[in-house]
Parts: C-alpha cells; structure tokens; sequence
DNA sequence: GCCTATATTTCGATT
DNA sequence: AATCGAAGTATAGGC
C-alpha cells in the first residue's frame, strides 16, 4: 500500500466525465491495483478512483495515468509532493459479519410463529421464475403466506413482494396467497403501499428472535 | 487529515455485528471526524468504518472507540503501530461531474422527437404526487407520454414508471397515457417486464444525443 | 460470465 | 430531520 499526500489535480474520463481542480489530497494506492483519490471528508468514499484490475504508468513522475481494460482513465497530474510511503500489509484474514437479512431469514424461520400462533413452515428460499421467495408458510387455517424478508423495509421490498404474490397466485396448489412484509425497520411509504395491496406488515425484533433462539437452544 | 498504519484488530457493534482478527492495516481519520480501516485490496471500500458526525477517544492510546449518537461503536486495539502521520488539506474544490442522469434527461427534453416523430415535450420534471416524472410530452397523435430516464434500465425503474402511470392514469386530462422507458442500456428482465406492462423501451445514445445538440448549437 | 439482490450501501436534493 | 432517488454505486450469490 503506497500513500501519497500531494497538491494534484485529477480528470478521469470513462462512465462519465469529471475533473479535480488542483488541491492537496490524499493518494492511495492499494496492493490489488486500485487507486483512490481522497480529501479531507467525505467520509470513506474517495473524489475519485479506479477499481482494479487495472495499470498505473507514471509519466515523468508527475504525470500518473490510470486504465482499465475497458478504457476508462483516471489521469492523476502532481505538482507537490508532500508524502510518500510504501507498506507492506499482506493479505488481510477478513470481516466476519453477523446480523444481515440472511440470518434474519434463518432466525425467522426457526420460529415462524412469531408471525402468529398456528403458522408452519412450508421452506425458505421457495423457487418461482422470477426468484426465491424468503419464506414460503401456512397459516393456523392452512392458508399459504409468502414472506419477503428486509433489514429495512422499504418501497422496492413490497414490490417484490407483490411480484412474487401474483405469480404465486397463479399456482392452483398454493393460491390463494397471502403477503406478509416482516422487517426490522418498516418506512412509512412502505407501509402504505403494502396495506393498500392488502400486505401484512410485521416488524422483527432481531435481538426478541435471537433470544428467543437462545432459549429454545439452552433448552436441548 | 492522519494516517495510520498498524496491526490491529477491530470491532463493529451498530446496524450489525463485525469483527476483524488482528492484522496490519491503514487507519485513516479524515477532518470531518470519519475513521475508516483499510486492506490492501477491496478497491476503495474500507473493511471496517464509522461515518461523521462520530467522536473518537483514544483511551492508553492503544485502543480506540469511534462512536456516533446512533449508539454506533468501533473499537479499533492498536498492537504495533508501523506509521503515524497527520496532514492538513483544506476544504476542497469538489468534483465537476458531467453525463449523468439529467444531462440525459436535458439531452433528451431537448430533442424530444428522438422518440418518435411528431413528438412535443409538455414539460419535464412533470409533478405528481408521488415525484416528479422525468418527462411528460405528447405523440403525433396528442396522446399523453410519460417518460422515465434511467442510465442503466433495470427493473427498478420500469416498477416507478408504472406507479407514475397509473396515477396519472386517473387524471381524465391526461388519460390514457403511454409510458416509455429510455436508458443507455436496457437489462433483458426489465425489457421483459416493461413490454408485458405495454410500456416503450428505448435505448439512448449519448454521445449521438449530444452530438445532436452540438449540432443544433452550431447552428444558432 | 451474466444477472439479480443486497449494502453498516453513500450521497445529494427536496420536503 | 426524514425521505426519496441516483450512484462511475460495489459486492456477493445464483444460474
């Protein structure tokens, strides 16, 4: 990883056109080849940058130009170099993440009666063409209900539902269909659309599931 | 502007869990109060960050607890710090962007017979009560057309350009109305899902849209 | 490899 | 402040 702290100007032409009018920043150049030009806010997301793969030729030394197989360049022209350091980092071991929808899933299947008394799993990620659907179940009178599961929940979530809902009712087997959006967090919008298409909407509480997990485990 | 590069290991307790094994990384802390921990890959994206406004306490110096009013924490434990060096920057310029969104959107208004001949703008920016419609004009026939503008067409947008038309699909000034779907580049789901609905697909090009209008600027 | 859905999305504009 | 839409979104998972 090599950072430069230099007064540069910057033009990159590719998706779109942009420009940095001259001023001292930050330069990053990582070990994958990528390189990201930063000011001092913004918070992690660089003016300017090239993903890897990609090449870095530097023209004199103060001319850098950066390019991709698809033509794109990041044109890097330095005027005063205030830093310049090189480390070696290797390769970085990972984030292990917890919390995201995939467990919220797991989590609510494992006690899908959370949604009320009587429900049963029919399974998670039930195929359709147009993609899975997050929980497929029945309810206390056996009437199917299609889960769509968010950490938040917003517009496009209800319309996926709604998607999935229609196909869903084309299906002699299951229909009819019933829809339930479940969420951590439900956005007001959301909520009007879901129950003007007759969607029920139920928040999760993540920390109330894993709990309630936890004491289903300590059980056995 | 501080750069740091450190062993460390770091955790993450906020809208999820994360936790980082320790290893050599950059830390960089930005004026506007940001913290982010970098690898030497993932192109620009930090493995780990906490976004301004966030307050930064280094208790022994070895370890770090960045925390924002969210309840938000990242604790960042220094083990070996191989570098350590701060930088001033200023405020900076900022970016100058072109060819985006609604330079198509004023490309297209401006040369509104690109979709058909005959073709009349109404306005653009037309306001309904769920957000302004990209473009409302009319066909040779007089025949309202809305017209929502993507760069990349996905079925995203072809989901808002329905909600568009079947409101203003209620005003009896307006209907019926068409809808036309125009991106750079349309994906094959959302093609599908637009002519289901009746609505036009149209691909743009920009560069000829704009060589239309250099065009049209010569010759005024 | 293409396509879809997610993201601690981030970011800006607008209400 | 909340919300909505766009992003050079990036990135991971399926087919």
């Amino acid at each position: 990883m090599r950072l430069v702290i230099a007064r540069c100007s910057v033009d990159y032409a590719g998706r779109l056109t942009a420009h940095l009018p001259s001023a001292p920043r930050l330069i990053l150049v990582k070990a994958d080849g990528s390189v990201s030009v930063h000011a001092d806010d913004r918070a992690y997301k660089p003016l300017n940058w090239m993903s890897p793969p990609c090449t870095l030729k530097e023209a004199d030394g103060d001319v850098w130009t950066v390019e991709n197989k698809g033509g794109e360049k990041l044109i890097i022209t330095l005027e005063e170099v205030m830093h310049d350091s090189s480390h070696e980092l290797g390769v970085d071991p990972g984030l292990i993440k917890d919390g995201v929808e995939a467990h919220l899933q797991e989590l609510l299947a494992d006690r899908i009666e959370t949604l009320g008394e009587g429900y049963s799993l029919i399974r998670r990620e039930y195929p359709t063409a147009i993609g899975p659907v997050d929980i497929l179940c029945r309810d206390a009178d056996h009437r199917t209900v299609a889960v769509e599961i968010k950490r938040r929940g917003e517009i496009d979530g209800v319309e996926q539902l709604t998607r999935y809902l229609e196909l869903l009712n084309r299906d002699p087997h299951l229909a009819p269909v019933k829809g339930v959006f479940a969420a951590q967090e439900i956005k007001p919008q959301a909520r009007v659309l879901a129950t003007d298409r007759g969607i029920d909407c139920v928040v999760l509480d993540y920390d109330a599931l894993r709990g309630i997990e936890d004491d289903k485990l300590r059980l056995f």
